[in-house]
DNA sequence: AACCACTATGTAAATCATTTTCATTTCGGA
DNA sequence: TCCGAAATGAAAATGATTTACATAGTGGTT
């Protein structure tokens, strides 16, 4: 995902005196370049609009137009951009740059996402005899609760297991047209493997939403591939638990859509089920 | 969150002719304008230049300029926006429908966000006694396991307990310096609301992250509100999840910040001893 | 310290895109 | 069929951006 603000700072060390100064009111405040004719940047920053321009040049851009699209692109939705590991410790600024890694995380996602493989993976799902969610570490296990959480709504026969024990037993009890859904950040969970084989042993059908090219993925039938950066700042909780979430999501859409009636169907009930029970409050809980 | 689709869609009927040709390539390639000079797409259009400045100008934009920003601010990295609710059922059109919907989620979330409180209740959390996370429903509650999650390893003594007899029973034992996080998207779960009294009868401190002005709310010391339109397709989970994750995130990272040593210490530890198990393959699982 | 060469920057002219004005066309209704 | 209002386009005018060129600044060399 190129955006103009890596580049500036990938060639912030070769810029002129200018140049730093249009840098820094474009980190300060993009907002105003993005309403802003050349002529107000230039006066603002104290420089020529020659300058300007080639300060748009110099970023890989075209035209000063062009550049001015790049910022409303980076400044979506009036929040201010920073770099993921920024060090500012400003509440302000770490919400704003959350949120960009998460944007970032979730963009990069669908673009990368192999709509053939997610269609085949909703199509086997909608048809399960029996579906199980394996997961195990952090966001594994909980994707893979969530798994459950969504899949048992639409009227399928679910069950989530995060204890790699229970899954290797699980999976000894699995027949064809049962389809297990595995988990994992790293695609190197051996465990996980062991129980995915058992499974394939017994006939079932392994999709897996984890990293290409790794020991999880190279034996699902179907492999969602995720394949995110980690980021370098420990202290933040990782961006591919949104990644992953948004992938479950649009499988259970996908499915609840193919399941059609049958799926709203098992929606109202659970939901009339919740409304009738001693908790008044609950109402509004299904549609979480 | 003024965008230029949604405006689009409302004064559409109102269209001319050649508008709605303008109209039906803004929709179908976005892209295009935002590359393009305003001949560019009269051309393609088919119309003249001032018929495309008219255009924009029903748009609410001032100037083609002010009306292609605000397409490449809706085209934010390529991503074709979609309705919320597309009847399309193509798996193309709901993969962007719904990232398309998490982003608004997590902007809208951002943008309403009370910093103020954020910052009052990563205070109140890094400096907890015992931090005790509430929550119930399918959201909820694995928000709730999330916190779990994300604190323990700053080496907070954290528990998530998402029963609510539990709930009442584990309130029972806090004290002044303890910190209950209280999880409801409605914010009118009761016997949540009966826990929290009960908490606070013994001085914990309660942080709600809920729908403002509802019981739950009312009730905590400290309110992050977080307030989501639902969505009236009933088959899509709520995006409400992302909310509540992103506010988790902010959370846990501000807390870590605090904590600083202490927390990369106890992040390193548990890391250590994952790798240091018979599991190889869970070096990564720290990360997420 | 003075000079040279190179780079950076600004001025002014030229170009180009966008907008305005105004004439023409189209369309619905009498 | 004609009228009037709205829609649209052609051409001119405007205004912004870019180019060309001149000047100023900077760093290195003698």
């Amino acid at each position: 995902m190129r955006d103009i603000l890596s580049v500036l700072q990938q060639i912030e060390p070769d810029l002129s005196k200018s140049e730093r100064i249009l840098a820094a009111l474009l980190r300060d405040d993009a907002e105003f370049i993005v309403n802003a004719g050349i002529t107000d940047v230039a006066e603002r920053a104290g420089v020529s609009p020659p300058t300007v321009t080639r300060f748009c040049r110099r970023l890989g851009c075209d035209s000063y137009t062009a550049f001015k699209v790049q910022v409303a692109q980076v400044t979506f939705a009036g929040t201010r951009y920073l770099t993921a590991n920024a060090a500012s410790a400003a509440p302000h600024d770490v919400a704003d740059s959350l949120l960009h890694q998460m944007q970032e995380a979730a963009v990069t996602t669908r673009q990368a996402l192999d709509m053939h493989a997610v269609a085949q993976a909703a199509d086997a799902i909608a048809t399960a005899g029996m579906l199980t969610a394996f997961g195990a570490g952090g966001t594994s296990s909980m994707i893979s609760d969530e798994m459950q959480n969504r899949f048992f709504r639409l009227g399928l026969r679910t069950v989530s297991i995060t204890d790699h024990a229970m899954q290797l037993m699980q999976a000894a009890t699995l027949k064809p047209g049962d389809v297990v859904i595995a988990l994992s950040v790293s695609g190197r969970n051996l465990q996980m493997v062991r129980a995915l084989e058992a499974a394939r042993t017994y006939g079932a059908t392994v999709i897996a939403l984890t990293r290409p090219h790794r020991p999880v993925a190279d034996l699902a039938d179907i492999t969602i591939g995720i394949d995110l950066p980690e980021g370098d700042n420990i202290l933040r909780p990782s961006s591919s638990r949104f990644a992953f979430l948004y992938v479950t999501d649009l499988l259970a859409t996908l499915v609840a859509m193919k399941r059609g009636d049958e799926a709203r169907e098992s929606l109202r009930r659970v939901k009339y089920q919740l409304s009738n029970s001693r908790d008044p409050d609950d109402k509004e809980a299904l549609g979480d």
